[in-house]
DNA sequence: CGGCACACGTGATAC
DNA sequence: TGTATCACGTGTGCC
């Protein structure tokens, strides 16, 4: 039959053509010393700065981690006032201390989680929702120093109807991502 | 007339492919990350990347200026300073649409994922940043049919300073969490 | 004239 | 099956 008009072929060309080319005019934007207007030239100068500036910021990451430990060391030395720094040891066998608030509205929920920072308590919250199949809508979780608040708002599946289920369900979660 | 034999042209054109080519296979070489054996991906890829050292640099340079002035006043200024912004946007096509944002302030960073509104999306930013040590000070997640947009400000370990470094892993593990 | 660099259309090929 | 990318040969303009 009539063949399939190749001018989509042609076109197709064209502007992938023209992205490379665009893509080649970003590269001019960003690399300085653009000796050729010449492609090939324009390659390897970006190659000889991207190693310039690789050299760079290694040579400046050494001197700023110097910097960064004589830095620790003037703050070890001088830490003579009053430090904020709890931190009593009683994660293992005394459980965080937590305040766990649900409420119910049809069959969405609004759940208000109070606890100590722990490490990366956002994500332990979002595992145990997604543990059970909570689909949230919204939810917003702020730190500060030594405390972290989180607000979730998320269909309950219908197995987990019951403020006391879903509470419960949550703690166990909780606990077990320790 | 006889054609002068185009023999010449041809070979000339075929030395100055080769030549591209092999300017392409060093620039995959000097930069991280090349997702797509695309070369146009590569351009773009290049081209943030570069920006990205660039900031970097420019950051580490006012870093190692400041410190510098706080090592010769021997004055201890709070360290949670602003430093110059810089921003990378950029389109990831894989198995979902995704749509990641980074930009740092200084130590901090302020990360924007829009995406698909597939199963439990907040989970896995989450836990992405979980696993790659970033401190979470607040975040928000909205999600309507289907769409989830999450808007993330963290403190970014130093290893992973570098908007194009925390894209590229940030990326990665929410790839690999599928 | 000839070297050089580019854009174009085309066939092949992978997903 | 269409939709991507790539290499190739060719035409064209500029020193």
């Amino acid at each position: 039959m009539g063949r399939e008009t190749p001018v989509n072929h042609v076109e197709a060309e064209r502007q992938r053509r023209e992205k490379l080319n665009h893509r080649f005019y970003a590269l001019r934007s960003v690399v300085p010393n653009v000796s050729r207007m010449d492609k090939a030239s324009l390659l390897a100068d970006a190659v000889s700065y991207i190693k310039d500036l690789k050299a760079k910021v290694e040579e400046l990451e050494a001197e700023a981690k110097r910097a960064r430990k004589e830095s620790l060391l003037e703050q070890g030395i001088s830490s003579g006032g009053g430090t904020p720094t709890s931190a009593t040891t009683t994660l293992c066998g005394g459980p965080v201390a937590i305040e766990l608030d649900v409420k119910l509205l049809g069959p969405d929920a609004i759940i208000r989680l109070q606890s100590e920072n722990m490490a990366h308590a956002p994500s332990r919250l979002m595992l145990a929702l997604r543990d059970l199949d909570l689909v949230v809508h919204h939810a917003t979780v702020s730190g500060i120093k030594e405390a972290v608040v989180q607000d979730v708002m998320a269909r309950v599946p219908e197995a987990l109807l019951g403020e006391y289920n879903l509470r419960s369900a949550l703690l166990a979660r909780l606990d077990k991502g320790s």
